[in-house]
DNA sequence: CTCTAAAATTAGTCGTGCCTAAAATTACCG
DNA sequence: CGGTAATTTTAGGCACGACTAATTTTAGAG
């Protein structure tokens, strides 16, 4: 196993979590340009190269996008696994808010070795997801896949805990946490404004009610049932 | 202050670390070919652009090799101080051992932010010195200078504490890990052989003896004077 | 089924940092 | 002081990963 550059990291890393979001299908040279911040001619030469690598990282078709391929896929999983117990790390030992440690994990996850990540899951006791919700793949590449829906989902007078949280945005990131959305927190959708107006969400435990825009409420995954157990033992 | 390449710190920070060990004249082009495991063709490359830009990081003159200016002194001690902390932090926080954290700290060294420097150096206390003896830069670049001289001039008979030892190579720090040779002890030169001879060491605390080659006896360094205290309030 | 707008690819460049081989300069020795 | 060996620089190239501009392909509307 040959060191490969960060971008070709980001890449795979990026067509990962692109196939996750949107259906299984093949990912498209334009939403891998905006994802990464590169001119869409830059996806192409790149994927014409990921694909001619031995071994073959992803499946490329001219005009009709890319997927991983299960080499790929491994390597995209380690690098978000870094990227994950890098996140949590950065909470747990560091004391970092849950909007700050996006951007340095981002840097981190492509130098850190392999001991590092072990000691660094062996003290933080292997945890499971990382602050943000998102699951922690195994050393092995396996994922659990979460379930849960898009607050915008939910009906008026459903309960739900929040269980997942996009992690790109610092800014959302301060906001939730000054209302006090923080992840596993219990709250009921108590009104929905006409056209795609605000949702109005109360918690649970403080009775505190929130009026939130779509900009925010597609960006917060909950699930009826209350998250797993956030470590294994 | 814009980000510069790793290559570029990796460069600045070998003419730094080359100035220390050989008086204060300029670097060769050669030498830090050496240091680097590059070409000598691509260090002239290099050093040409080093003393291009703005501000102007290395004065070079062509054939007579090249000396950091203030600028680019200021970043390598970034640099170092990025290192050095970060092998404080891995051996104290993460249990690494004293010839594991170079390497590790080497790839870290470039992406780490100030954030994460400030808050591992709060975290531990403020080190003086790295796990080898080696003093850590202030945040506006102060180096207190360490006193001491290479074991290999030590006379028979003098004692001395072992302040500083050369972090380049794990085999060796392993090897000193096993004799007890560790920092801050105390020994005596018992015996020297001829013609450049082995030196036979005593430990103080445990009476040990051991025969040290020139290839070790060169890399550690020694003080009649303790160390000074090692954190700082 | 054709026409067009959107998406994607090709073609051609650029900056970075490395390489080798050949030429230039320095430094040292007799 | 001249000649040679060691050091250093120049010249020319390569891989990478990005860019823009021009062209090709696809997909969708009528």
């Amino acid at each position: 196993m040959k060191t490969l550059s960060s971008a070709v990291e980001d890449y795979l890393k990026a067509i990962f979590e692109i196939q996750g979001e949107e259906g299984q299908g093949r990912v498209s040279t334009s939403a891998l340009a905006e994802r990464l911040g590169v001119a869409r001619a830059s996806v192409t030469g790149m994927l014409k190269k990921l694909s001619a690598m031995d071994p073959q990282l992803v499946r490329y078709e001219r005009y009709h996008g890319a997927k991983l391929t299960p080499a790929g896929e491994k390597i995209a999983l380690e690098v978000i696994r870094h990227h994950r117990l890098i996140e949590c790390y950065l909470m747990e030992a560091l004391g970092y808010s849950w909007d700050e440690v996006h951007l340095e994990a981002d840097r981190l996850e492509h130098v850190i070795s392999e001991e590092f990540e072990d000691r660094i899951a062996d003290m933080l006791g292997h945890p499971d997801i990382d602050p943000h919700g998102h699951p922690i793949p195994d050393r092995d590449g396996t994922v659990r896949e979460l379930e849960g829906i898009p607050l915008t989902q939910l009906r008026v007078g459903q309960q739900a805990y929040i269980s997942r949280v996009s992690d790109h945005d610092p800014a959302l990131l301060r906001y939730l946490d000054q209302l006090g959305l923080t992840l596993h927190v219990k709250i009921e959708v108590i009104e929905r404004g006409p056209f795609d107006g605000p949702l109005h969400v109360r918690l649970i435990s403080s009775d505190a009610v929130h009026a939130l825009g779509r900009q925010v409420t597609d960006h917060i995954i909950v699930s009826e049932r209350v998250s797993e157990r956030r470590k294994r033992l």
